[in-house]
DNA sequence: CGTGTAAGGAATTCTGACACG
DNA sequence: CGTGTAAGGAATTCTGACACG
């Protein structure tokens, strides 16, 4: 599992996102896609799933910093409208 | 399942085949990847299972024909050896 | 901040054919 | 029959930047 098999296209394709959103979640080091010898990124499904996860998160209003530091500390959060 | 998501560049490096094999099984009918808007193939984790299959069994003496009408017909063979 | 876009280039893939056998 | 290869073109992807906000 994990296999990083899918171009960028197939990913916009699976979640509905633009290749700029996906290579801004990986700039925001969101997600780490593999690349090929000539450059090109790879991701695997899990890549996809957090890509959707991602998206919904910032539709709640988190913005790129906050996902990244849920990840880190996976404790619970009050969403943006509560704070 | 199912989903065809990989390019014939990722096959060929999950299987170990060359473009020209890939697309030949193809062309003999033995696997049917999809293709994008552009005509790009798209090949999913079952097809290089099928791959690795239709490969394994030539190298066992097996003819593209064969294999196709193993296909249909699931009952047993004798390996060319035998025949 | 997050995303759209035009720009130019590079990597990837495609088809049809010739070759060998 | 099954596969390698050179040929030319087309689809796909890449980066860095400008824009808006």
């Amino acid at each position: 599992m994990e296999s990083k098999v899918m171009s960028i296209g197939v990913v916009c394709e699976l979640t509905g996102l633009s290749e700029r959103q996906i290579r801004y979640y990986e700039e925001r080091k969101l997600i780490f896609p593999e690349r090929t010898k000539g450059g090109n990124r790879r991701y695997s499904f899990e890549d996809v799933k957090a890509i959707q996860d991602i998206y919904q998160k910032m539709q709640e209003g988190f913005n790129t910093l906050e996902l990244k530091e849920m990840k880190k500390s996976k404790t619970p959060r009050c969403t943006p409208a509560f704070r």
